[in-house]
RNA sequence: GGGCCUGUAGCUCAGCUGGUUAGAGCAUGCGCUUGAUAAGCGCAGGGUCAAAGGUUCAAAUCCUUUCAGGCCCA
C-alpha cells in the first residue's frame, strides 16, 4: 500500500547550521582571517585598482568602545568594504588621538605632585593601554584595517609632523601672541581646565557702582549703575555692556536724603530698590532700548579713565542692573566683547592673585585680590561711587587641587589668525560633497562665527609649543628653529622638551645662550587637525586629500573644522572630498545615551557583541538611517535577531537545494528556454536587487541595502520563489531540466546574496560562502555582482505582478474555505479561478498550478478576478502530496501521480 | 537664548520636484503545515503622517507657530 517515498525525494541538505552561534564562530573566523592576512591579501589583490581613501578620525584613547564609537567604526568599515567590493583599493589605516586633558586629568588625579615628565610618561602608558583595548574591540567588530600599524598622535614621527605644520603656520604669518583670560588657580599658580574646576557656595560683597556719564546722551546728567560680585576686577574695567533691545530707564532715586539720577534696566528697577533701599522719585524721566546708550562714555569710579558703553546679547535681566561691568582681562564674555571692540586686555594680577603695579592704585599693589574686595568697596564709598552694597551668596569656582577660589586672569596665549583663513575656508567648503547636504550650512556657520584659534595650553600632556624666549623675555617664533626641533623630536620623542634644561635644549637647537623655553603645549585639536598632513600625505597607501572623512555630527565644529583650517592654511583647500556625518545614539524615547552619565543600561559595544555577535551589531548599524539620531534599544536587537535568522535561513535553504550541483565559477546559467515564468521573474528581481544595492552602497545609504536584501529574502525568495519551486526541486527527477534551471538560478542568487551581504554580515556571509566555494576563498576578496542585462525580463515581471494579484484573490478564498472547515491544506482545494483571458491562454495550466501551489486549478475568462473553492475529488499522491487526477490511474503505482510514477520508474 | 537638524503604524524604514482609499519588512492575532521544523506558508487587525493655523481645486509633501528630541554654541 502507501509506502514511504521520503527517501526518493531530493530533499535539501547542508552542513550550514541553522543556529548561528556567532559568539563562538566569529572569534574563530577572525583568527583564521588574521592567520591568512586577509586584509593584506585584499590590498594586494587591488594594488592596481583606483584608490579610495577613507581617512580615520582618531578616537580618543580612553574608555571602552561604546555603541556610539562602534557605530562610527562600523560605518567606516561598511564604506571601506563596499568600496573594496566595488573594485576600489580602499586601505584603512586606523588612528588614535593620544594627547589631551582627559587623560592627563585622570593621571594627575590618581597621584599628585608629579613632575611634567612623570605626568607625560603615565599619560602615554594610559593611552597605550586603551589603544590596545580599543584595537581588540574594533577588530572583534569585524572591522578590517592595518591594525598592526595604526597612526598615533603621540608617535615621535607624528609629533614631528605637527611641529613641521606649525612651522608653516608661522611662515604664513598665522600665529600671534596675545593675552586671554583663563581659569587661574592662585593656589597652584596654574591655568585650569573646566574639568578641574569645582563649585562651592561662597559669600562675596555685591556692589552697585555708579559710572557718571561724561560723553554722549545724558552727559553730566546721570550715572549708569552696574552691579558686581567681584569688586576686585573694577580696576580692570574698560567698558559697560547693555542689552540692545531691552528697555532702560533714566530715573531719579532717593534714599536717606540722598538723590541719584541713574540709568538701569526697567525690569531690574524693583530688585535694585529692594536691595539698595533706594526708592524711585516720581516717574522715569525717559525710557528707551539699550541700543540708545551705545557709544556713551562713563567715568571710571576711581581711575582716570572712561568706560565705553557697548551692547551685547549676553546681558541678562535676571540679576544686577542690566548694565554689566566689563573687564576684558577677567572674563570670557568680557574678553570676546572687548576683542570685537578693540579694547586692550587689562589684567593687573600676578600668578599668586596679587595686584601688580598696573592696577593704577599704589596702595593696592601686592594685595591678594580677594583681600582687596573690601578695600575696593571702601574706596568706592569714599569717592561717593558706591550706590549700595550687600552680602551675596553664590556658587563660585574653586580649584579642585588647592581648594582656593579661582580667578579669571589674562595670560599670554598663542593664536591662529582665523580672519586670514576664513574666506578661503568658506570657499573650500563649497567644493566638498557634504552628506547629508545640510552639513555644509552647519560647518559654514561655525567657520563664519569662530574667533581666532587659541592654540597654546598650559598643560603637560601634549606636543610642546615650539616657542622660545630670549634673555630679555621676547618670544621667538622661528620656522627654521621649529624644524630643527621637529627633527630632534622625530628622533628622540617630544619628552626631550621636558627632559633637557634651557641650556641643553638651546645647545641642541643651536640657539643663543640664555634662550629659555616654557612648558606650554599645543592644543590637541591641532594634533588631530593635521592628520591629513602627518598621515594621508605621508603614508604610502594613502593620499591627501582623502576621499572621505566620516564622523559624528559634533565634528562639524571639531575635527572637520580643525582639519579644514589647517589644510586651508597649508594647501588652500579642504583635506577631504566628501564629508559624511552620522547622528548620536539615542534611546527609544529619543533621549541621548552615549554621553549620559546617568544612563544605567549597558552601552559598551562589547556587551552586545558578547550577547548577540558582531554581525548583529553590524546589522543594527546597517538598518538605521545614520544621518539622523540613531535609535537604539534592546527591542531593536530582538527584531534584528529575527531579520538575521530570516536571512540566515534563506542562505541555508539555498545551500541545501544546491547540494547536488557544483559551484559554477563565473556563474553560468542554464539557457533561458529551461526557465519557467517564476525563474525568469526571480532572476529579473535579482538584477533589480543588485542594481538597488550597488546604488545604495555607492550613495552610502546602507539602510536601503538592508531593506532591499531583507525584502528580497523574506518575500521574493522565502515566501515566493523557494516555496513555489519546492515541488520541482524535491519531487522532480534530480536532473530534470526545470529542476536544474531552478538550481542554476538559485546558485546565482546565492552567490550574489553572499557578496551583497558581505560588507554588513562579514562573518555570516563568509561562513555561507565557505560552504559553497570552499574555505580557501574569502567572499571579502570578491567583487559585487554586476547586473546581467541578458536576464532583464520586464515581461516576466509584469506577468508575475498580475499573477500575484490573482494569488491574493485565491489566498483569500482559500482562507475562507479553511475557516469553513471545507479544507485544511491548500493542496486539498479545487480552485476555479475567473480572471483575465490572457492568463488562461498564455501560461500552461500546470505552470499556474505550480505558481499558486495548488493541486487542482480550473481557469475561466472573466472581467473581474474571482476564486471559488471546493474540495478536490482527486486523490493525494503519496509522494508529492498533491491531489492529482492521475493518482490511481497508474497500475504499477496506484498511489502516485504520473510525474512521481515516472520519477520512480526512472530510478529503478 | 542662538545656529543646524529631526519627528510617518509597537519597531526599523519607503513615500521623488504637492495629485487616486499613506506603503514594505519585522512584531501582534487567528489559521495551515510538520519533506527549510528551536523552521516554513496563508489571512487579518493596526496610522486624524507630533500639534495648531495658513497657501492651494488638491498637502505627509510648501509656509508660520507650538510641542518634543539631538548636536554645536552662549
Amino acid at each position: 500500500m502507501s509506502q514511504n517515498y521520503k527517501e526518493t525525494l531530493n530533499l535539501p541538505h547542508t552542513d550550514f547550521p541553522m543556529k548561528a552561534g556567532l559568539t563562538n564562530r566569529e572569534p574563530e573566523m577572525l583568527a583564521k582571517w588574521e592567520a591568512s592576512d586577509l586584509y593584506g591579501r585584499i590590498q594586494a589583490a587591488r594594488s592596481e585598482s583606483e584608490l579610495f581613501v577613507l581617512h580615520d578620525g582618531p578616537p580618543f584613547a580612553n574608555g571602552d568602545v561604546h555603541m556610539g564609537t562602534a557605530l562610527n567604526k562600523i560605518l567606516k568599515d561598511l564604506v571601506v568594504k563596499s568600496k573594496t567590493m566595488a573594485g576600489f583599493r580602499a586601505p584603512f589605516v586606523p588612528g588614535w588621538d593620544c594627547h589631551g586633558l582627559p587623560i592627563e586629568y585622570k593621571v594627575v588625579k590618581e597621584s599628585r605632585d608629579l613632575s611634567p615628565l612623570e605626568v607625560r610618561e603615565r599619560s602615554a602608558a594610559f593611552a597605550r593601554k586603551f589603544i590596545d583595548i580599543q584595537r581588540e574591540q574594533f577588530k572583534r567588530l569585524g572591522v578590517f584595517g592595518d591594525w598592526d600599524h595604526p597612526y598615533l598622535t603621540m608617535n615621535p614621527g607624528y609629533e614631528a609632523e605637527i611641529l613641521r605644520a606649525f612651522a608653516i603656520f608661522v611662515e604664513h604669518g598665522l600665529v600671534y601672541k596675545s593675552l586671554k583670560p583663563v581659569f587661574w588657580s592662585t593656589g597652584a599658580q596654574t591655568a585650569l581646565a573646566e574639568a578641574e574646576v569645582e563649585y562651592q557656595d561662597r559669600t562675596d560683597a555685591a556692589a552697585w557702582v555708579k559710572f557718571p556719564i561724561v560723553t554722549g546722551a545724558f552727559k553730566d546728567k546721570a550715572s549708569i549703575v552696574i552691579w558686581t560680585t567681584t569688586p576686585w576686577t573694577l580696576p580692570a574695567n574698560l567698558a559697560i555692556a547693555v542689552h540692545p533691545k531691552e528697555l532702560y530707564v533714566l530715573q531719579e532715586f532717593r534714599h536717606q536724603g540722598r538723590s541719584e539720577m541713574l540709568v538701569l534696566a526697567d525690569k531690574l528697577v524693583a530688585s535694585f530698590c529692594q536691595a539698595s533701599g533706594f526708592e524711585p522719585a516720581g516717574e522715569p524721566v525717559e525710557s528707551f532700548p539699550g541700543v540708545k546708550l551705545e557709544g556713551i562714555g562713563a567715568q571710571h569710579p576711581f581711575l582716570p579713565r572712561t568706560a565705553i558703553v557697548l551692547t551685547a546679547d549676553f546681558v541678562t535681566m535676571d540679576t544686577g542692573t542690566g548694565a554689566v561691568h566689563i573687564a576684558p582681562g577677567h572674563g570670557e564674555d568680557d574678553y570676546s566683547l572687548g576683542k570685537t571692540n578693540s579694547l586692550p586686555i587689562l589684567s593687573p594680577v600676578d600668578d599668586h592673585g596679587r595686584y601688580t603695579a598696573e592696577v593704577g592704585l599704589p596702595e593696592l599693589v601686592g594685595h591678594y585680590v580677594f583681600d582687596a574686595n573690601p578695600e575696593i568697596v571702601r574706596l568706592l564709598r569714599d569717592r561717593g561711587m558706591l550706590v549700595a552694597e550687600q552680602p551675596y551668596q553664590h556658587s563660585y569656582p574653586y580649584c579642585w587641587r588647592s581648594k582656593t577660589p579661582i580667578i579669571f586672569r589674562a595670560v599670554e596665549q598663542f593664536f591662529i589668525r582665523i580672519d586670514q583663513l576664513r574666506q578661503p575656508a568658506l570657499q573650500a567648503i563649497t567644493e566638498v560633497n557634504w552628506i547629508p547636504a545640510w552639513g555644509e550650512n552647519r560647518i559654514a556657520g561655525t567657520v563664519e562665527a569662530r574667533p581666532d584659534w587659541v592654540i597654546s595650553r598650559q598643560r603637560s600632556w601634549g606636543v610642546p609649543l615650539p616657542v622660545f624666549y630670549s634673555p630679555n623675555n621676547e618670544a621667538i617664533l622661528d620656522p627654521a628653529v621649529i624644524r630643527r626641533l621637529a627633527d630632534l623630536v622625530a628622533e628622540r620623542g617630544s619628552n626631550i622638551w621636558f627632559e633637557l634644561d634651557d641650556a641643553a635644549l638651546a645647545r641642541a637647537l643651536a640657539l643663543p645662550e640664555g634662550t629659555r623655553h616654557r612648558n606650554d603645549t599645543i592644543d590637541v585639536w591641532i594634533d588631530s587637525g593635521v592628520s591629513h598632513f602627518a598621515v594621508c600625505a605621508r603614508h604610502p597607501a594613502l593620499r591627501d586629500p582623502a576621499d572621505m572623512y566620516l564622523e559624528a555630527t559634533d565634528q562639524h565644529r571639531g575635527w572637520f573644522q580643525s582639519s579644514l583650517m589647517t589644510s586651508v592654511a597649508l594647501h588652500n583647500r579642504a583635506p577631504y572630498k566628501t564629508c559624511v556625518t552620522h547622528g548620536f545614539v539615542v534611546d527609544l524615547d529619543g533621549k541621548k545615551i552615549s554621553k549620559s552619565g546617568t544612563y544605567s543600561k549597558p552601552m559598551d559595544a562589547g556587551h552586545f557583541v558578547n550577547r548577540h555577535g558582531a554581525d548583529l551589531v553590524r546589522l543594527w548599524v546597517s538598518s538605521i538611517n545614520y544621518t539622523d539620531d540613531v535609535p537604539f534599544s534592546e527591542e531593536m536587537f530582538t527584531r534584528l535577531g529575527d531579520t538575521y535568522r530570516r536571512i540566515r535561513n534563506t542562505l541555508r535553504i539555498l545551500l541545501g537545494n544546491l547540494c547536488d550541483v557544483a559551484f559554477p565559477e563565473g556563474s553560468t546559467s542554464a539557457p533561458p528556454s529551461e526557465f519557467t515564468i517564476v525563474d525568469r521573474w526571480i532572476l529579473e528581481r535579482l538584477q533589480q536587487v543588485i542594481d538597488d544595492c550597488r546604488a545604495a552602497y555607492a550613495a552610502y545609504e546602507f539602510h536601503k541595502v538592508y531593506q532591499a536584501l531583507n525584502q528580497f529574502c523574506a518575500v521574493d525568495l522565502s515566501s515566493l520563489y523557494i516555496d513555489i519551486t519546492k515541488d520541482r526541486l524535491y519531487c522532480d527527477a534530480p536532473d530534470s531540466p526545470r529542476r536544474r534551471g531552478t538550481q542554476a538560478a538559485m546558485s546565482q542568487i546565492f552567490e550574489a546574496l553572499c557578496k551583497l551581504l558581505a560588507p554588513i554580515l562579514v562573518f555570516t556571509a563568509e561562513e555561507a560562502w565557505g560552504h559553497r566555494a570552499g574555505n580557501d576563498r574569502s567572499v571579502h576578496l570578491q567583487l559585487f555582482p554586476e547586473p546581467n542585462e541578458s536576464q532583464r525580463d520586464p515581461l516576466a515581471r509584469e506577468m508575475v505582478d498580475e499573477l500575484l494579484k490573482l494569488r491574493a484573490v485565491i489566498g483569500q478564498a482559500i482562507e475562507k474555505a479553511r475557516q469553513e472547515k471545507l479544507i485544511g491544506n491548500a493542496l486539498e482545494a479545487a480552485v476555479v479561478l475567473e480572471c483575465d483571458e490572457r492568463f488562461v491562454t498564455s501560461i500552461p495550466r500546470e505552470e499556474l498550478e505550480e505558481f499558486f501551489i495548488l493541486s487542482d486549478l480550473t481557469l475561466r475568462a472573466a472581467a473581474e478576478a474571482r476564486a471559488t473553492i471546493t474540495r478536490t475529488p482527486n486523490k493525494k499522491c503519496a509522494r508529492c502530496w498533491r491531489h492529482r487526477p492521475s493518482v490511481g490511474a497508474i497500475a504499477a503505482h496506484p498511489d502516485l501521480c504520473d510525474r512521481c510514477a515516472a520519477v520512480i520508474e526512472a530510478r529503478a
